[in-house]
DNA sequence: CATAAAGTCTGTAACCGTTACAGAGTCAAG
DNA sequence: CTTGACTCTGTAACGGTTACAGACTTTATG
């Protein structure tokens, strides 16, 4: 199968399939005689594997490990515990985060009573050190 | 006042504050004789200003905005409330998105009983389409 | 069978916001 | 005069794509 056919099968555009393989994420791909990638059944799966990982913020390093633990049945699910655990972690992090930027912002912007530029307190909030 | 100094007033990183003058965020700066930049006071100020919008998460794009707007005195503050709201609406946005991804993060993680790869629920949901 | 259209290839650059580095020049203190 | 700290420019890297350009192949239509 061609490239256009995987993309429409995984979900993955054709350029970020290319990408996947460039960068040691996705399989190496057979040619055809005139040089197109190949793509089997496998390849599908890997990319499905992919776009989902990466749906849930995954980064491409994370996947490229899950995806080699992912090869070694026999292996303890120890180690993809801990990877979800962490990027869980981050996450949750990021929220926090996120979630503090929201107050502040809230904060300064409460304190406008929509005047001129020249009284406006968002401005003399963000200069404020 | 030179690069240095002002990177220890302002609190930005050396090649930050080139990086912004490059863009157009900065104010250009004076030049030495020798070609050494040339900083003043309000230049400090708007490097601490951008560095606190920055940490409030806002693009350099929106901060472009709010420094030609803060030059603009007699203008009135909506279209920085304008920003603002944007910015906190995007902030929101975001926090929801990765709740989710937390939430079902957690929905694999939690099916995950301790055995091999072979068996593992994280992959196998990973997997899923 | 010729041609047009769709698909694919490679290589390169753009996006964002920095940061890092190389190699050259400048300045102040000892 | 030399050493060290500072600054300059230009370029490339980071992550994760996406978007080209220009060449080639395959498929569909006349």
């Amino acid at each position: 199968m061609k490239i256009g056919e995987a993309s429409r099968l995984s979900g993955c555009h054709i350029e970020t399939i290319r990408y996947y393989e460039r960068v040691g994420i996705l399989s190496p791909t057979a040619r055809s005689e005139s040089g197109y990638r190949c793509y089997a059944d496998h390849h599908i799966q890997q990319l499905r594997f992919i776009l989902h990982a990466r749906e849930l913020g995954f980064s491409l390093d994370d996947i490229r490990e899950l995806l080699s633990l992912k090869e070694q049945p026999d292996l303890s699910c120890q180690a993809v515990d801990s990877i979800t655990e962490k990027h869980l972690h981050g996450i949750r992090n990021r929220i926090r985060h996120l979630e503090s930027l929201a107050r502040e912002l809230r904060r300064i912007s409460a304190s406008c009573s929509g005047g001129h530029i020249a009284e406006c307190r968002i401005l003399e909030a963000l200069g404020k050190p």
